[in-house]
DNA sequence: TTGAAAGCGCTAACAA
DNA sequence: TTGTTAGCGCTTTCAA
């Protein structure tokens, strides 16, 4: 049935050792009988197999990431940086979607060891210190920091520097009360966005309203609910940072149902710079994470460590959030014009 | 390093074709010895090595996904209904992403044969009878129709149906002056959504106007140009049919920044149901593709035929589009009350 | 420059 | 119930 470095060198009339060296380039095969193997392998269609060369080399060339959710917006850019990457790199890629759920990340790991992956890129389910990570044997980068852990290496985004970034830029355009809209509270990247906007209104003197922090899921209708609590309560401030893009749209639906004018007088910015967010009907201003970078990076890495051999020191690469000025929030140059 | 199966004979005192045994619950192993080993290994922390296993068995349990672009959103649903489906039936699976690029399908598909994996879903990057496709020889199954190609089974949309819904749709609702502004005009599901279309005019003693169809590309600015184009020349349609989601928004666009009412006198439906849809800002009325269920039925039958050794006929399974209205068209209800 | 042979970790006859 | 052994397809010493 398939035809095997046997069969190819009973043809050739060579020792199958003498194939595989021809076969791999390698060096001490006459060139002539080289080619003779070559044409001869072609002509019988012979497809090497990565599964007995893995056996023996104890490399397998393939790759996984491992993300909650595929489907969540965040991510398809950053499976595309990284397939990419890793196709250039000679390497193929599992992708494993653990649905935010500890367990399926930990069955998912058990797999992927099994079938000896070279290493793997994860984001973790959850932030919670989880001590299945711990004693793994494979080569793994975190594409989100885990508290307490720092037996790996990670690519990062300045979480606190984006935060600060999307406050600065509400101040400036001239918003007055401004509130932050976050997700969940044990997320440390949430975290750091707060934290991000609370430095930036320290630096502004503009006294932090414990009332206009409010924290929530990552979802949409938790961005909604807040504005919409906000407003009831008669709280309603005239600009709000969302924990990510998600809830910004939210927050915008809402805004926008309450007839708010936006952004004449009512900002909102994001964070992520999902594709949803360029829509023409969207227009969302927003902090972009580089996701595509992020994939490609990654990937780069972890390859650069499996290369090294001996145990590389761990190396956290820290990307650079962007302020992309759309359409929710006022132009800082408009405001300069008043 | 790695702990294996002889290791763990060692330890137990047993021959390692007894630990396999018990290893893999095959009968014929005494109770008391086979907790022993199972103990033995696990105290030793032995994982399975998959690939040695794959060597001998002769297939691998991992299965691969080759799509255009996961950064394109009609993807993500897709892989991860391919991806809970696999995970459930005990597969891992690798993403390709051929870039639209025949090549690099090629080149892809070449990799996956040598790393043996046991079955392909693929999309092809094009549709017009790759002859690259012919003599595989691992089990493949298709989401895409490619004309002249009977030998793979594969999973469809019933897209001259789709059409023809989303036709009948805009009809009832009142549209009087209907375009078809599609993609590439040699994609086959371009080329039954328009015959759908046709269809349901015919149906309903509309004489079909060509000035009103439209070929571009599947791209939003597409949409968008080929709406402007017709106003532009005074030939202004009162409802288009985009040939999918993403031209129908660009069309959406250009009507919205023309002024166009909404849904009052003018419609809109599209083709797909991609996230952006669906999104509050957006509402746009569209024929729904089964997308997850695709990517899961696809694999369940890829599966199937895997277990089947003997080679099984080539089996299409039509699944049903579905109308979702929204916004961009008005309601049958709402016309009826006049 | 080539061949013989061991071995990667495992499964599965075949014997015992 | 258990052990012996061949072999999956390949790479790589070691000799020739």
């Amino acid at each position: 049935m398939q035809v095997t470095i046997k069969d190819i060198a009973k043809k050739a009339g060579v020792s199958y050792a003498t194939v595989s060296r021809a076969l791999n380039g390698r060096s001490g095969v006459k060139e002539e009988t080289k080619e003779l193997i070559l044409e001869v392998a072609k002509k019988m269609g012979y497809q090497p197999n990565a599964i007995a060369r893995g056996l023996v080399l104890k490399h397998t060339h393939t790759l996984a990431l491992v993300i909650p959710d595929i489907t969540n917006p965040f991510f398809p850019e950053i499976a595309r940086g990284a397939e990419d990457a890793a196709s250039l790199l000679g390497y193929s890629i599992f992708l494993c979607n653990t649905n935010w759920d500890t367990d399926k990340e930990k069955l998912y790991l058990k797999t992927l060891q099994e079938k000896r992956v070279d290493g793997i890129i994860l984001h973790p389910a959850h932030n919670d210190g989880e001590t299945h990570l711990y004693d793994f044997q494979i080569p793994m980068i975190l594409l989100n920091k885990i508290p307490g852990i720092a037996e790996y290496s990670s690519i990062e985004i300045d979480n606190v520097r984006g935060g600060f970034i999307a406050t600065k830029h509400l101040i400036e355009a001239g918003y007055k009360k401004i509130a932050f809209i976050g997700g969940t509270e044990s997320s440390p990247s949430n975290a750091e966005r707060k934290e991000g906007y609370k430095l930036a209104l320290k630096k502004y003197n503009i006294p932090i309203d414990e009332s206009l922090i409010i924290n929530g899921k990552f979802k949409s209708e938790s961005g909604y609910e807040s504005l919409k609590k906000l407003i009831d309560s008669g709280n309603t401030p005239d600009a709000v940072f969302g924990g990510n893009d998600v809830i910004a749209l939210g927050v915008l639906h809402c805004a926008q149902e309450h007839g708010l004018r936006i952004p004449e007088d009512f900002g909102i910015i994001g964070f992520d710079d999902i594709p949803y967010a360029s829509l023409p009907q969207i227009q969302l201003t927003t902090i972009e994470q580089p996701k595509y970078q992020m994939g490609k990076r990654a990937i780069e890495l972890l390859v650069r460590v499996l290369k090294a051999e001996e145990d590389s020191e761990v190396i956290r690469m820290i990307l650079e959030p962007k302020l992309k000025i759309r359409k929710t929030t006022r132009n800082v140059s408009r405001k300069l014009d008043k």
